[in-house]
This record gives structure tokens, sequence and C-alpha cells, in this order.
DNA sequence: GTCTATATGGAGATAGAC
DNA sequence: GTCTATCTCCATATAGAC
């Protein structure tokens, strides 16, 4: 039997997940190498045949979260139907991967001051894209009338704020709690607090 | 002339403000004592004349963005009005503190795991009191009829974080930055999207 | 109240064997 | 792909003079 070892395509995964856990609870400057290894087993020093540096595991994780809702959620918004029924859509899809990819998403929020420039510029870019996309579709329908006339810049960092917070409280992740979520934002988004 | 020397007390303020700016542009634990030494023109060791170490600014950084608005603004829950009243007030009041204290709110937010289990606990406390208060004049309007039925914990978690999130994104701190957050977020929790 | 000097520990990262 | 061993640097915190 030999020594045990992975494919480095499905380490980087582990080593990525395993970092996200430990960082969304102690803060990306508390956490070192040693521990990310220890949580799967390894050395330390191994981490580096899969990644050059700390950075580039934070990168990855933020990466998760960004450039995938965009690839993922915003064609939601190009999809038929009205401004209203496409925001919905991206609600729920935004809550659905916030709650597959919840650790990740405490992560790449928080933790973003500690990319490096280059990492931090590219990053950002993926959010304000995906900002930009839903003040648009709020604008939209407030063309239309549809909506009322808000600000929808504000608007869009207000309702955006209000989903990404549920990474910071939500327990459990199965799909009664995710329905729940769902009903309720939707509900107090578009037809507020007043009957 | 002799050594220039400040009182304590003030010096400890100093300290608060120049730590809180730094930590919430770098991370707390990226952050050193001698940053925030260089901040306010002394040296690292002289910090600790204040302070009896790093955790106890972030811990005075986390008092004044948990306990000042339990202090001053739950007191306007329980003033004359309805529910739909009392929790406009609160809502202007919270954004208003917010905006005064901005750096002091990023930190609070995001760096609580840093601070000691001890500290962590009295923090916690006062973040679920103002919730729950919330949570329960939600309930009561619900009750009362002056707002739909919906979850009101999950429905406080969200008006929460929309607020809380503020702190991220804005910019300048005018009056008139005030009222448009506070005007376009009061608009959409009450009366919602759809005209 | 602030300083200089320093103790002590732990971090990220590298070299080279297996 | 993972290991052991180690380099180098910088962090928090302390001691004691002024």
């Amino acid at each position: 039997m030999t020594t045990a070892r992975k494919p480095t395509s499905e380490r980087r995964t582990e080593i990525v997940s395993a970092a996200a856990g430990i960082v969304a609870d102690q803060g990306y400057a508390a956490v070192g190498m040693r521990d990310i290894a220890d949580a799967i087993g390894i050395r330390g020093a191994s981490l580096y045949h899969h990644f050059s540096s700390k950075e580039e595991i934070l990168y990855a994780i933020c990466l998760t979260v960004t450039q995938e809702p965009c690839e993922q959620n915003l064609p939601l918004l190009d999809a038929p139907g009205t401004p209203g029924e496409r925001l919905t859509a991206l609600i729920r899809a935004h809550i659905r991967h916030l709650l597959h990819r919840r650790v990740e998403y405490m992560v790449g929020l928080h933790e973003r001051p500690a990319l490096s420039p280059e990492h931090r510029a590219e990053i950002d870019d993926y959010v304000h894209h995906y900002n930009r996309r839903v003040r648009d579709v709020l604008a939209e329908g407030m063309r239309s009338g549809e909506f009322r006339a808000l600000d929808p810049g504000i608007t869009a960092l207000g309702i955006l704020d209000m989903l990404n917070g549920v990474s910071g409280w939500i327990r459990g992740t199965t799909c009664d709690d995710t329905d729940d979520v769902v009903a309720t934002y939707t509900a107090l988004l578009f037809t507020g607090l007043r009957p």
C-alpha cells in the first residue's frame, strides 16, 4: 500500500471548502496555513503544491461567491417576463446559491480587503456588475410602472444587503429554510409591511 | 516645554477612532499595534498604557456599535405611537447613528469572532437584545393589523441586515445622504416595490 | 504618558527527500 | 503529492528609564 494521495483538482476543492469553514469562523488573518492543513489531514507545506500562497486560497473562495452568481443567476434577468417576475426569480436563485455556499459567502463578503490589489479589483468588478444588473431591472420596472419610483441604486444595494445578510444568521439549509426566507423576503420587498 | 502628552481618557477615544478606521480597511488581525500607534503619532508600546491588549481596543469599538444603539435607539420603541410610527423612528435613529460611527460599524459587524469568549458573549447579548426588540415591535404591529402577517423573526433580521449593510457602501455622511437612505428604505419596507 | 530595547512566539513560505 | 526541517520575518507584549 503506497502513501495516501489525492488528485490535485480534488484536493483544491477540499482545501477551499475547509479554508472557507475555518476562515468564516475565525477571520482570514487569524487562520494559519497549518490550521487549514490540519483540517484535511495534511501538513502545512503540502498546501503549497496546490496553491502558491494563502491569498490564492482566499481568491478562490471569493470567486465562488462572485463569479458563480454572475454566471448562474444573472441570466434570469434576461429571461422573458416582467421585471417583477425576473427579479423574483433572481432572489430565489440568489438565496439558494447562498445557502449552498454559506461559509464561502461569509468569507467573500467580509475578507475582500485581504486580497491582493489585482484580485481585489477583479472580485469588486463582479460585485459591481451584479449590483448594476439588479439596479437596472429595478429601474426598468419603475419606468414601466410595475414598481413605484424609488432611488434604484439605493434600493438595489438595500435588497442585496438584505439577501446577503442571510449568510450571517441562517442555521439549517433545508428546503424549508430556503422557502421560508424567500417567501418572507419577496413578500416584504414587493408588498411591504403595510397590508 | 515638556514632552507632549494627552490625558488618558482623550487618548483612549483617539486610539479607538484611529483603530476603527484602519481595521475597517484592512481587517483586525492584519492590523498591528504599531499601525494603530503610527496613526496617532506615538510608539506601539505606549498603547499598553491605555489598553491592556489589542483585543481590548476591539472590544471598545464593538461596544460603541452595540451598547450605544441599545441605549439610544431602543427607547424609541417604548414611546407613544403605533408600531409603524415607532419602527419608523427607530430606523431613522439607527441610520443616523450608523453614519455617525460608520467605520466602527464595519468593524463591529464583521470582527466579532476575534473577541475573547467573554467579550464576545457580552456583545452578542446586545445584538440579540436589539434584534428581539425589533422583532417584538413587528409582531405587535402584525397582531394589531397595522402590518401584514409575516415571519417576524426573519423580517426583523432582514430589515436589520438591510440597515447595517449601509455601512459597507455609503460614501458621504451629509444630512442629504442620511435622508435619501432613510426615505428610500422606509418607503421600500413599509409600502414595497409595487405601487 | 511616552519612550527604547527586547523577550517570545508563531506566521508564511522554501528546499529537497521520498 | 506529501513529508520533515528550517529560514526569515514580524506580531503582541513586557521591563524599566525619563
